[in-house]
DNA sequence: TCGCATCCGGAATCGAATCTCCGCTTATGT
DNA sequence: ACATAAGCGGAGATTCGATTCCGGATGCGA
C-alpha cells in the first residue's frame, strides 16, 4: 500500500555514485537496444551494451519487466508533459488537438516496440492512468466549451483515439510515416460538431454470425 | 514460387480419413484454447484438448506459427466474405460503411488475441493482403463516386481504420464493448465530405523534440 | 482378409532466455 | 590510510515451451 510504486531517481537513501551511474547507463542502453533489436532483445545484450554485468542489471531492475516498466514510465512522463504544455500554451479551443498531435510525435520516436512498452506499464500504476484520463477530460471539456468538438464525445473516445494512434505509429511509422497523421486528421474531423449525428452500428447481426468461422464457441 | 501457400483443406493427394479428422479437431481445439488462454497457450494444451498426441499436431502443422497462420487464414476468409457481401447486398453508397461494421463484428469474436493472430499471417500471404487492399479500394471508389466520403481519402486511410479497429477490439471488447463502435462511428463521421479540409499536423517540432526522453538516439 | 504406407502417442531432447550466487572490488566516512 | 558496507561480474542453474523421434497402431486398396 505504502510502497513507492516506481524506483524514483532519488529514493529515500541515496545510492552510491557508481550505482546511480550504472542505473543511468542501463536505462540508456535499454532504450538503444530495444529500439534496435525490438522488445524481444535479451537482457544480456543490454547489460553488455551498458558495460555492466548481469548481476548489476538485476540488482537495479529485479526483472526484465521492471526495466521495461521504468522505460514506459519515462514515456508517460513525456506524454504528460505534452498535455501540460498544450494546456498552458494553447488557447482552450486548440489545446486538445495540439496535445494529440504532440503525443503522436512523442510516441513516434519509439515505433516498433510501443505496444510492448505500453504493456509493461504495471497495474500498480493505475494512478497514472487515472491522471491521464483526468487530463484528457480537462482538455476535452474545454474543447467542448469552446464549441470545437461534439457534445457527445466522451473521455473514453479520446483515449481510444490514443490507443489507435499507438498501433498505427507502432506498425507503420518508418515504412509509411503519414499513416497515423492522416488517421488522426480524420478522427479530429470526426470529433468536430456537425449536422449529422454519429452513425449507429447496424443491428442486423444474423448475417454477421453466419460469417464467423465455424470452429468457434459462440 | 509455385509452392501452394496455404495447406488447403483438400490438397493434391487426399489425406487418410483419420488424418483429416484430426486436422479438423486440432483447428477446433486451437480456436478454443487460444480464445481461452490467450496466444501464449502451449501447444501441448491444444493437442490434449484435441485428443491427439504431439506427434500428430506437428505432422499437420510443422510449427506453432503455421497453426496460427491457418487460423488467421480463416479469419481473413471471414473478412473477405464481409466485403463481398457488403458489395453485393448494399447500394454502392452504403457498402463501405457496412463492410467496416461487419468486419468489426467478425473481429470482435476473437478479441484478446487478435493482434497475435494478425501477426501470424505469413509474409507469403502477400497476395491476400493485396486482395484485401484491392477490395477496400473498390468499396472506397464507389463510396466516393456516390459522394458519401471525401475525395482525399486513400485506400491506406481505410486500411488504417481497420488496424485501429483491430487494437480497440482486441484491448477493450469484453470490458467495454462499445469503445470500438464509437471509434468507428467517429472515423466514419471524419470520412464524410465536409466544408473544412482535413487538419494538418502542426509543423513546429522544436517544442516536440524537447519533450522526448533524454535517453534516446535521435 | 492381408500387406503396408501412413499415421499416432507422448517421452525425451533442444534451445533460448531469465535470474541467482558468490568471491572479488570499490566508494565512502572517519 | 582503514574498515566496511555496498556494489560488481559473469558463469551457470533453472525453467519452460517448442520440436523431434521412433516403436506401435490403423485405414485402405487388392
Amino acid at each position: 500500500m505504502t510502497t513507492p510504486h516506481r524506483p524514483a531517481p532519488s529514493p529515500p537513501k541515496a545510492m552510491r555514485r557508481d550505482a546511480a551511474q550504472n542505473r543511468e547507463r542501463l536505462l540508456r542502453a535499454a532504450w538503444e537496444v530495444f529500439a534496435e533489436l525490438g522488445p524481444d532483445a535479451g537482457v544480456e545484450e543490454i547489460a553488455s551494451r551498458a558495460g555492466v554485468g548481469m548481476g548489476t542489471l538485476y540488482r537495479r531492475f529485479p526483472t526484465k519487466e521492471s526495466l521495461l516498466a521504468a522505460l514506459s514510465d519515462e514515456i508517460l512522463d513525456s506524454v504528460f508533459a505534452c498535455f501540460r504544455r498544450a494546456a498552458e500554451q494553447q488557447p482552450p479551443d486548440r489545446a486538445l488537438e495540439q496535445a494529440l498531435w504532440d503525443t503522436g510525435e512523442v510516441l513516434a520516436a519509439h515505433h516498433g516496440w510501443l505496444t510492448r512498452l505500453w504493456a509493461a506499464i504495471p497495474p500498480e500504476a493505475d494512478e497514472r492512468r487515472i491522471e491521464l484520463l483526468a487530463r484528457l477530460d480537462t482538455l476535452l471539456t474545454r474543447a467542448k466549451r469552446a464549441g470545437e468538438v461534439r457534445e457527445e464525445l466522451t473521455t473514453t473516445d479520446v483515449y481510444a483515439c490514443l490507443l489507435a494512434l499507438r498501433v498505427l505509429i507502432d506498425d507503420t511509422e518508418g515504412r509509411a510515416p503519414d499513416v497515423w497523421r492522416r488517421h488522426l486528421a480524420i478522427v479530429l474531423a470526426g470529433f468536430r460538431p456537425a449536422a449529422e449525428p454519429l452513425a449507429h452500428p447496424p443491428t442486423d447481426d444474423t448475417l454477421i454470425r453466419a460469417n464467423t468461422p465455424k470452429h468457434h464457441t459462440g
